[in-house]
DNA sequence: TTGAAAGCGCTAACAC
DNA sequence: GTGTTAGCGCTTTCAA
């Protein structure tokens, strides 16, 4: 199976066509200083007339390095792209990535086939680093990337001592804000959905709705707890539970902003008016929350912050040998809606 | 910036460890044939006990391939990958790669200065092939991979005559079907929302709509057609519109399921009931519809054939250096599901 | 400022 | 069956 172009010109005819060493051409064409203007222009002349494209597995070769990194999603569930936290994490990273000429790609793996695959794919050199979203807490892949010292940055963690680099946003703080900014409104049956309880972010939310909670010195029972998988569906379902058990509840902490929007619809088939009876905070800013309901409170997250430090973290780890983890949490911020 | 670990044993280290030569080694990591069972056993061991990787760099610039095909979505709006039309494809893909031991790389393409970069990469031969879904018609990446004589297959056509080797669905002959199966239904006041009409798939499921009624010798006017943009609130919106213009309208034809849904929504907002007084139909198999109104009718979309005809294709353009195109159109199936 | 030369680690063709 | 060897096309010293 022969697979690339036979033809393509070379870096060596560049430099015959020319008339210079294959030496200079490699300057030119990496924008490396040191070359003469006239003899840059005959080379770039050179290179235009034969339609060179350099071959990137011998420039891998030769510089020990690849040019590109991969952001691995390992979550089954791919209607997670539809979140705007995905795709403006990715937005972000583009951006951050653009700076430094790197190719970013992304992997979806979803066996143990794929993912050995990208073992052998990573570890072989064919990316300069890895990064990983929504990691699950039994998730190995970041250990073994680590243990195969391949630059690694986690968004988000596993657990409380996460030890390979990451980068998280505040979730205790940022659902405490809520719950504190629903408790100074006069809110006092506070409700709340959360994530999947086996995931760490949905266990710090919890705990800062809690923490709150305690706090104001209420009560915290976990009849006011429902859990949910993040998706609409489920955010129905968990809110329609909840009215059962508390036909009181006046504000709800939702795990997410589609959690949210889940919850709104199964307030309203109840009856119930948003926010005037019930509050409802979610996560993330999911545009179609925004759209229905434009006057929603929600917990916004720094993503393009959040995209821009991992690229950082990722570089500092590719320039630094040591081994050093590094951890960034960044704050979240209440947007403050509704007027009531 | 040093990027690889230094000191990853190479096959040459291997070699040594077993007591063997280089091509040995190369032989049994590559599973080829005619090698003494002992010996490949020996260089297992030395294998494991060195840890090594192959380094892909190299076995791309000696192998001449990269072992690797991309994904490219140019698609400015990701909210697309919720739709299941995607993460079908993609499953297929995959599954229909796994047995070639490529590795499969998403690659998103929103600006022109990542255009261009995906372009370096692919021409630089770090890829094999290129895959491209929802390429607008104006797009020319196509001809920019297919003119670096990459294998390129697109998921879509741009126009009618498209040159380009790719796979289709027959979507004249699924909007026709659809749209007769309404007819036979006794349904007479049928409208459609059609996709963004500069597209070509957006044209021809116009056409297959327009052919039935005309071969029903019915009515045919342009009052009855209403733009969307695949999203649901364009579904919403275009509904709303067309039943403002034409309140007897008792079916409608949607671009997608998303947009059917849409169309559900502002249809029950109106008080039509469905699908007792309008009958919705939309292209592909949108769960999101098919929870919400399981006796929803839709055009199926044979995703799983047309992800694996696209791997064929690909591989025989791989193949065969003669630079055919090839052109594979999938049949649709209505699934037809309401009792009424 | 530039050319020549030594690899980078692997595959594949060719000997033995 | 297995070892040897000649590249693959580039980057990067090292001289000149």
């Amino acid at each position: 199976m022969v697979r690339r172009r036979p033809g393509a010109p070379t870096l060596e005819e560049v430099a015959a066509h020319a008339g210079v060493g294959r030496g200079t051409v490699s300057r030119v064409i990496n924008n490396a200083a040191g070359v003469k203007e006239s003899t840059r222009q005959a080379v770039q002349r050179a290179v235009e007339e034969l339609g060179y494209v350099p071959n990137l597995a011998a420039r891998s070769l030769a510089g020990q390095r690849a040019d590109a990194v991969a952001l691995v999603l390992t979550e089954p569930d791919w209607r997670q792209f539809a979140e705007p936290f995905f795709s403006e994490i990715v937005r972000s990273l583009g951006d951050a990535l653009a700076d430094t000429g790197m190719q970013l790609m992304l992997t979806l793996i979803r066996s143990e086939t794929e993912r050995q695959r990208f073992l052998e794919y990573a570890r072989g050199g064919r990316v300069d680093g890895v990064l990983l979203m929504s990691v699950h807490a039994d998730d190995r892949l970041p250990d073994m990337l680590a243990d195969a010292r391949l630059p690694t940055v986690l968004l988000g963690r596993r657990s409380g001592d996460e030890y390979v680099s990451y980068v998280d946003a505040d979730n205790v703080g940022g659902a405490r804000d809520a719950v504190s900014h629903l408790l100074k409104q006069g809110r006092t049956a506070i409700a709340t959905i959360t994530g999947p309880l086996d995931m760490y972010v949905a266990q710090c939310r919890l705990r800062g709705y809690q923490d709150a909670l305690a706090q104001a010195g209420l009560m915290n029972s976990r009849s006011w707890v429902a859990e949910s998988d993040f998706s609409e569906e489920s955010g129905r379902r968990a809110m329609a539970e909840l009215l059962e058990r508390h036909p009181e509840i006046d504000a709800v902490l939702a795990a997410s902003d589609t959690t949210a929007a889940g919850a709104l619809h199964a307030l309203r088939a109840a009856g119930r008016r948003v926010p005037e009876d019930v509050a409802v905070i979610g996560f993330d800013d999911f545009p179609l929350a925004e759209r229905t309901e434009p006057r929603l409170t929600t917990v916004r997250q720094p993503l393009e912050e959040m995209g821009r430090a991992m690229v950082r973290l990722l570089m500092e780890e590719m320039e630094d040998q040591s081994e050093a983890w590094r951890h960034v949490i960044l704050r979240t911020k209440l947007v403050v809606r509704e007027s009531s």
